[in-house]
DNA sequence: TTTTAGCACTCTAAGTGTTCGAGTGCTAAC
DNA sequence: GTTAGCACTCGAACACTTAGAGTGCTAAAA
C-alpha cells in the first residue's frame, strides 16, 4: 500500500490536529493547515479514501475524522517527525536521577517518577534483570540484639537486603561464620541456583550448624528469589485520570493490568531492543485496547537489561514521547554501565 | 441537644440504610426496618424535624433523606454499633504482616496494603517516628569495588540504608575505620543532631581523613535526615475510583492531597491517641470535604509512634472500619514493641 | 481526468415539553 | 400524638425540535 504524497500529508494533518485538540477533524480545518491549497471538497474525497483504507474512522456520519489504530501505526512508521528533547527536559531528567545514581533500585524508582512527571502518563520501569546474573557477595550486618540484615550483591549490580530474626543473641563471630560459610558456598553461583531445594541441601551439609543458621538461610533464599525477578517501579498512574478520552472504567482496567506484575513484566520483556510503540490492540492486552504503550529497553554494558515505558491514551504526541523515553533510556543505561564498570 | 429515643432510632435507620444502599432513604423504607410500628407519616414528621436540626439533608424536595456530616458525627458518637472484626479478617491481616515483621519499613508497607485490601479504601500508614530517637548503630557494608552501603539503626527500631560511591577502591580496613569513627561520634546522639552543620564540624575534626570520608559522611547525613521523618506508605488509592458518589474530580482532589506528604503527615500527626474519625470538613482540608478519614495512632513500647488511616467517601460502614483499624493498629503496635524489646 | 462549488443529507448536542413515580408536607380526622 | 389522605414537587426518562457541523454526491469547471 503506497499512499500519494497528498494523502500522506492529509493523514499527517489529521493526526497532528487530532492529537493537539482531541476532537474529530473536519475537512475545513485540514485545508487551513496544508502547505498547498485545495478545496475542502478535494480533501473530503481523499479523506473518504483514507477511511476506506482503514486509516481513519468516523465517530458518526456527520462528524470529522479520527485516526484509527492502523492510521497511527502508519503515522509512526513513516510520517511522524520527532520533536527533539529540550534542554530543560534533559536537565529535569538529570536532576531527578543524579541523587540515586549508585543504587539501581532507587535509580529505577527515580526513572519512573521522572518519566511520569515529564510525560503526564503512567510510567513503568524495571530494575536491571538479574535472572542470569551471578552472586557476587553476601554480606551480614547486625541490626539489633537478635536481628541481622543479609545483603546479596549480584553481577548485574543489584543489591537486595532482608532483615531476619534469630532466637538467640547474635554476635560478631556468628555473623563472621555466616559470612564465611555463605560466601564460600554461594559466590559465583547463578542467582537462579538458589532454590528451596538447594538451600535444603546446603543446610544438610552444614550439620548441626544448620540449626543456628536456619533463619539466615531462609533470608538468603528469600533475598535471592527476589533478586531473580526484576522489580517493577510504577508511578503516575493518577495522571491517566486527566485524559477525557479515557473513561473511568478504562482507567480502572488499565490500573488493573498495571497491578499484575507478571503480565506487565512479560509485556515489557517481549519487546526487542531500543524503542517500540504498541498501539491499542497491538499490546495483545484487552485492558489496553484503548491505550498505547511506548517502551524502550535499556542495556547495561552492552547487554539488554531492563525496560522503561509509559502507558497513556492512544492519542498522544508520539514524536515527543519517543524522544524523551529514548533519552531517558540512554541515560539510565549509561549510568548503570558506569556503575558496573567500577566493580 | 437531646433527641428522643424514637428520633435516634430513625436517624440510625436512615444512616444504616443509606450506607448500605447509597440512595436517599424514604419514609416507607424506614418504617419497614424500625423495631416498632408507626406509619410513614409519623416518620415523615420526625424526619422533617431531624432535617431542621441539620442532621439530615434532602438532595431535592421530593427525594428521600441523606445524612449530613453533622448527622454522621452524632451517629458515630452515640448511635453506632461496632461490628466486631471477623476471624477471617484477623487471619488475613496476620498473614499479610507476618512475613515482614522484622523490618519496620516493610511492615508498614504491608499494613497499608492489608488495610487497602480489606477495606477497599485508600490506606495510609507511617513508619514509627524517629524524630526523638537516638542513633543506636551505624554499619558499613561493601557493595562493590567502589561503593558501600551505610545502615543507620535508631532506638525507634527503624533502619535506613544508603549506597554511596568513593573514587578510590574500598577495603575492609577502610570500612572498619569508618565504622569505628562514626560509631564513636554518633551512637547515643539524637538523630536530629545530625545536621549539615554537625557533619561539617565532624569533618573538620577528622583532619585529612575527612577527604577520604566525604562521600560516607554525606551518606550518613542523608540517611539520618531520612530517618528523621516518618515514611508514609500509601496503598489502594485506586479503590476510590469504584465509589460512584465520588466523581472523577473528587478522586483527583483526594489524590492530590495524598501526594503531599507534609500535609498528609500533619493531618495524621495532629490526632490524639487511639482512634479518631474525621468527617468531611472536619478534616479542615478542602480536598477532603467529601470524604472521611479514619485514623488510629499506634504506640510502640507505650509511646505514641505512628499512625494508620483510611480515606474514603463519607458514606462508609464506620462500625466495621473502626474495628478493623483498631485491630490492625493494635497488632502493629504489639509487633513493633516486641521487636524493640529484643534489642 | 481532476478539482471544485453547491446542495441535500445525516447526525449530535442542546433545549423544550410531557409523563411517571417516588416522596414529601399539610390537613383533618382519629 | 398519630394517621390516612391528598395535593404538590421534583427528577428521570422519553419524545420532539432546532441549529450547526460535517459529510457525500453531482454536475460543472479546469
Amino acid at each position: 500500500m503506497q499512499l500519494s504524497t497528498r494523502k500522506q500529508k492529509i493523514l499527517k494533518a489529521v493526526i497532528d490536529l487530532y492529537v493537539a485538540a482531541g476532537e474529530p477533524v473536519g475537512s475545513k480545518a485540514i485545508c487551513d493547515t496544508l502547505d498547498f491549497s485545495v478545496s475542502s471538497a478535494t480533501v473530503r474525497n481523499e479523506l473518504s479514501e483514507l477511511s476506506e483504507l482503514g486509516l481513519l474512522e468516523q465517530p458518526h456520519t456527520s462528524a470529522g475524522r479520527v485516526p484509527s489504530q492502523k492510521g497511527y501505526r502508519l503515522y509512526i512508521d513513516t510520517l511522524m517527525k520527532r520533536t527533539p528533547i529540550s534542554g530543560e527536559e534533559q536537565r529535569y531528567i538529570d536532576s531527578m536521577l543524579l541523587p540515586s545514581a549508585y543504587d539501581p533500585e532507587r535509580l529505577m524508582d527515580g526513572v519512573a517518577r521522572a518519566l511520569a512527571g515529564m510525560t503526564r502518563f503512567a510510567a513503568v520501569s524495571t530494575t536491571p534483570s538479574s535472572s542470569t546474573a551471578d552472586i557476587r557477595a553476601v554480606q551480614f550486618v547486625q541490626t539489633s540484639r537478635r536481628t541481622a540484615m543479609v545483603i546479596l550483591m549480584t553481577s548485574a549490580g543489584t543489591m537486595k537486603s532482608r532483615v531476619f530474626h534469630c532466637d538467640y543473641d547474635i554476635t560478631p563471630e556468628i555473623l563472621r561464620v555466616f559470612f564465611r560459610v555463605l560466601n564460600e558456598k554461594l559466590v559465583g553461583l547463578p542467582v537462579s541456583a538458589v532454590t528451596p531445594a538447594f538451600i535444603q541441601s546446603l543446610a544438610a551439609s552444614l550439620g548441626e550448624m544448620s540449626m543456628l543458621m536456619s533463619s539466615a538461610l531462609m533470608a538468603v533464599l528469600d533475598v535471592a528469589q527476589s533478586s531473580m525477578q526484576a522489580e517493577i517501579c510504577l508511578d503516575g498512574e493518577m495522571n491517566l485520570l486527566y485524559y477525557r478520552e479515557l473513561s473511568q472504567s478504562d482507567v480502572c482496567r488499565i490500573m488493573n493490568f498495571l497491578s499484575r506484575p507478571q503480565e506487565l513484566s512479560r509485556l515489557l520483556m517481549q519487546q526487542m531492543n531500543s524503542i517500540r510503540v504498541l498501539i491499542g490492540r497491538e499490546t495483545n492486552q484487552p485492558e489496553l485496547s484503548e491505550s498505547s504503550v511506548v517502551v524502550s529497553r535499556y542495556s547495561v554494558g552492552g547487554k539488554d537489561a531492563g525496560a522503561i515505558a509509559i502507558i497513556g491514551p492512544t492519542r498522544m504526541n508520539y514524536g515527543k514521547i519517543i524522544s524523551n523515553i529514548e533519552y531517558l533510556s540512554g541515560s539510565v543505561g549509561r549510568m548503570l554501565t558506569e556503575l558496573m564498570d567500577t566493580e
